[in-house]
DNA sequence: CAAGCCACATGATAGCTATCATGTTGGAAT
DNA sequence: ATTCCAACATGATAGCTATCATGTGGCTTG
């Protein structure tokens, strides 16, 4: 029942963009015509202060949407760019909206994707706000039911926003 | 531009709960038949592990739609308690769901909804995977652009998830 | 106007974690 | 089978923050 917006695109036109890392997909004030999901690679979305302060607003892994918001924005207000090599999808706008508009399956999909992201952010911001990693890992588990598969620690250790040795030696305390 | 949903909400039919602080407003496994909006006070939605270990999964505050994936579930996956009195406005389901799909312009109003939503967390967990309270700070300050208002700070700290007091410090730090 | 409360403020201390260093191990590739 | 690499593992240390204590000032309330 997980929709894959990937899925759905494959019903729009749509054309693949290649980025070298490092390369720029758009710049805060572009104009919005497009609409992205991330094939390869990670793209990451910035928005910077005017005290030279940034803060970032999305890390795009393969299958993500890119930046939900700019559907309803005239410009975008951040900076997309790819962390590594990366593949894009590219969808123009008018028919996102218009398929949104005369598909109520496409509709759906695109409301249920965006209800699962707000799930997925807000969850991983409440286990973040606990202090220690024992008290994230038991949130994670709260959710999860399992221990992580070996070979991924790392991943979730950043997805805990802790370093894998502190979660390395919290695994091991629970194994007694 | 900023969509209200309690605002739209005045176009449905809808009742009003009153909820006494520690009081449930639904348990994971109850069917779901409404949608409900908080108008005051505060419910915290929070699923239960096996382990006895938990996950807050949404602090809803007024305004807030409570568990908006749960449009396209058939039964809660979490708990929603009231922290204090509260009282939340009820809509039935099959009437959000219709017209959502009648009205382009309601539609719009729930897709820009969960867009400033998915963005709003996204950001909280980026800011809270910082490690120091000076890159937390500067980092909100990249959304905002200023100091908080005094008398907010409190609330600041809540939402950079650090105390009052380490937050104090680092802004009398930069009064320099 | 006095009392009371709460946010702001700041010092001291303990505790947890990031980081660096240094192995160990298991699987992939040749 | 040997090499190589990345994840897993664990010790030591410095640094940052939570927490407790204690104080100050402004605003509300009676």
């Amino acid at each position: 029942m997980i929709a894959i917006m990937l899925e759905w695109l494959s019903l729009l036109p749509r054309k693949q963009l290649v980025l070298a890392g490092g390369a720029y997909l758009f710049h805060r004030g572009d104009r919005i015509r497009t609409m992205f999901v991330v094939e390869t690679g990670s793209i990451t979305l910035t928005r910077h202060g005017k005290s030279g302060a940034s803060l970032v607003l999305q890390r795009a892994q393969p299958g993500s949407v890119l930046a939900e918001a700019s559907l309803f924005a005239t410009t975008y207000h951040c900076d997309a760019i790819a962390d590594m090599d990366a593949t894009v999808l590219a969808v123009p706008r008018s028919d996102f909206l218009r398929q949104i508009e005369t598909s109520p399956q496409f509709a759906r999909a695109w409301a249920m994707h965006l209800s699962q992201e707000v799930r997925v952010a807000r969850s991983r911001a409440e286990i973040l706000s606990l202090r220690t990693v024992a008290e994230r890992l038991d949130a994670w588990l709260a959710d999860k039911d399992a221990l992580p598969d070996k070979g991924t620690w790392k991943t979730i250790a950043a997805e805990l926003g802790t370093s894998p040795e502190a979660l390395y030696r919290e695994i091991a305390r629970r194994r007694f």
